[in-house]
DNA sequence: GGATGGCCTTCCGATCAGTGGAAAGTCCAC
DNA sequence: GTGGACTTTCCACTGATCGGAAGGCCATCC
């Protein structure tokens, strides 16, 4: 483990060691992961706590604090977006009452900001705040679509981690979704991730007209007919789209569908 | 604005420029707004970009980086809580369609860590991410009456807030309704916070039995009956707490069905 | 064109905040 | 009582951090 020369490098280790595995973790095992003297660790903990970015519980045990909470909401994903996007997500479930999500792209990953699911929806391997590579998953593809040519370029060169047999992971493939998506305008991505579930997504796009988000659903891969999912999530993302204030939303173009 | 000594504290003060009004700042602005030397502000914030705490955009200014929000998730009011009560907030929401609410309680703030509203619903002030006082909010009051004496106490001692003409502001009264909430297991919170809504709330248990969090629904203070909500509130929250496992909520356990 | 002002970036020496070893304190289990 | 695991406090040394200063870039104004 590298240990970072700069006090800022030291406090994003510290909260590094927080995962999803470990949501909680004591003193000691902050100490032990991080790599730091105990005594520094004790002291930069409780720098943490003192502004919120960490709670500490009765039993001494340390957890992420809800101070950040107040600042991750702030990110250009977040702010705004979900705030708009969530009566258009609210239809949209209550018309299919399956696993709806909201995504936004960071470099080459799709990184989850919202999703409604139901009791009895399919399990997804996605939460809130989890990161997916953009060529895997249907939000990610109608993102990555969308995206500067470099971005897209970056994406092409990137070795691209296989999830099933039907993942894309040849530049090839990956080129021929990619204009696929932009001729469909949605994206129906089989299988990508897991072999039961089937994901139909669409592109939002913000008030400078680029893509900006993602909105999908996802579906056992069974049935289910693809085809009445995907005016509903295309009406879906249209509407945020236009609750964004973006151009090409709000005149109706008829790009050649009926 | 006192600048604090240590690093971490100056990388707090960093972030703290941050603000629903400004949610993107460029480094002079950092640098003025944080009251350090723009030398020292570059640094540190080239350190936060590095780590994804910030983003720079194509303009070169700085927003919240979605890094933030794989912490975030992480904080005890939103992993588990949050996946685990959505389902029953999507119920409550489709049987009301009205603005549905989760909060946690930091000290003596109620944090929303969820919100569900309509296109039509009646606006109200708060936000993902946002606080109110506990005295003011129905889902605060909510878990204050279940909270432990000291926090009772402290809030008790501690200066309230006015809001409207209705808001509780003596200790007297928070007693009193806080003495009422725990007999009937629900709040009416009526105007409170804004004269024209009216919220019904109740605390949800985990799985050591205390109240970690409420649930609420806002309507308009006319032309919706309180009545028929206070059932649907009261039933979600049991369905959260026993999702959550709390014990007094899991009803007579059938054994042996397999 | 040259001047001006705003903003960003880099450099560097003095200084002072940060580090971590060590020791003392706390708590629990055996 | 003893041992062990964890936390808290102390302190002297040191090297990371700070901020002034200088330079670069890019507008806008005269």
């Amino acid at each position: 483990m590298t240990t970072p020369k700069s006090v800022a490098g030291r406090l994003f280790t510290l909260l590094g060691v927080f995962s999803e595995q470990r949501p909680s973790a004591n003193l000691s095992e902050l100490s032990r992961c991080a790599g730091l003297a105990l005594s520094t660790t004790h002291r930069l903990v409780s720098e943490l706590v003192e502004w919120g970015a960490l709670d500490r519980d009765a039993d001494g045990r340390y957890h992420v604090g809800l101070r950040l909470w107040e600042l991750a909401v702030l990110s250009p994903g977040s702010l705004g977006l979900r705030e708009r996007a969530m009566p258009f997500l609210e239809d949209l479930y209550e018309v299919t009452h399956q696993n709806v999500q909201l995504a936004v792209r960071d470099g080459l990953e799709a990184v989850y900001v919202e999703r409604i699911s139901a009791h009895n929806a399919v399990n997804v391997v996605t939460r809130i705040g989890s990161r997916l590579p953009v060529h895997a998953s249907g939000v990610g593809l109608a993102m990555l679509a969308h995206a500067p040519a470099e971005d897209q370029e970056l994406a092409l060169r990137s070795p691209m981690r296989r999830f099933t047999s039907k993942t894309i992971t040849t530049p090839a493939a990956l080129r021929e979704k990619l204009a696929q998506v932009r001729r469909d305008g949605y994206v129906v991505s089989d299988a990508q991730i897991e072999l039961i579930t089937l994901s139909v997504a669409a592109p939002i796009r913000g008030a400078d007209d680029t893509v900006v988000a993602a909105v999908s659903i996802v579906v056992p891969q069974d049935g289910v007919a693809v085809g009445t999912l995907v005016p509903a999530v295309r009406t879906a993302a249209r509407g945020i789209s236009r609750a964004l204030g973006a151009p090409s939303a709000v005149r109706s173009p008829r790009r050649g569908a009926p």
